[in-house]
DNA sequence: ACTCTGGATCGACGAGTGTCAATATTGAGG
DNA sequence: CCTCAATATTGACACTCGTCGATCCAGAGT
């Protein structure tokens, strides 16, 4: 007799891999695959709706948001939908089902990486 | 008599402004009018030319380049300047005729706003 | 099995974007 | 004034992208 009526919880966080993906943007060593690389990572960011999903996966304080609770933005639930999956291609969320409910996450290393963007 | 067969000197280093713009990233306080412009830096940067132009611009010593000096991209020049137009309305940089040539040099604040990104 | 709910996928449409060739503009120098 | 070199602008074309309605899929509970 499962009495799951409420959401299951999430798994305790992992370490951060600090991966050094590219130098900063103000260096002169910057190859042509780091710009993809970048540009890449822009890209997924260079629209108002994703910049507000990822900012709600990143700032929420369990480390992870389920789908459910990201209403109100404006733009109906394929919208949304395809927006994350933009988010998760460019590797910076990942995403978890666990049970009727899909729950998404800031990918590992992703937030050092932004860090990373000025010496 | 003007000798003036070499390019003209810069211009001293001015003040940064530390413009706020923006709370990280990865806050909860991010307004809808936050988003759209960050997401509007982002997608400045979302193409691979324009990121390796806005990096051979500020990674140059002089702290300014000549459109001149940025040539071999895999482009046609109306598409170099196409792209340095993109990045000029974003208000990443800024650029200066000086005689026949123009320069680029990045735009006051906007490294700081960079480095804000996360907190 | 059937149903219900959360979320992803598909197909289509309009808007936006990168690229180039051609042309315009700006300034320097004769 | 005329010409030349450095950039910018224009117009056109192909391609990408954001959005939505409709549909599909996966788990849960009865």
């Amino acid at each position: 007799m499962s009495k799951l009526k409420d959401r299951p919880l999430a798994e305790p966080d992992r370490e951060e891999d600090a991966v050094p993906c590219c130098p900063p943007l103000d260096s002169p060593d910057l190859s042509r695959e780091d710009a993809e690389t970048m540009a890449a990572m822009f890209k997924a960011l260079g629209e108002p709706i994703r910049v507000l999903l990822f900012s709600r996966v990143a700032s929420h304080p369990d480390g992870e948001v389920c789908v459910c609770d990201l209403g109100d933005l404006g733009v109906g639930q394929p919208t949304v939908s395809h927006h994350l999956k933009k988010l998760r291609d460019a590797g910076l969320v990942v995403s978890e089902r666990r049970g009727t409910w899909v729950y998404y996450r800031v990918a590992p290393g992703v937030l050092a990486r932004m860090g990373a963007i000025t010496r």
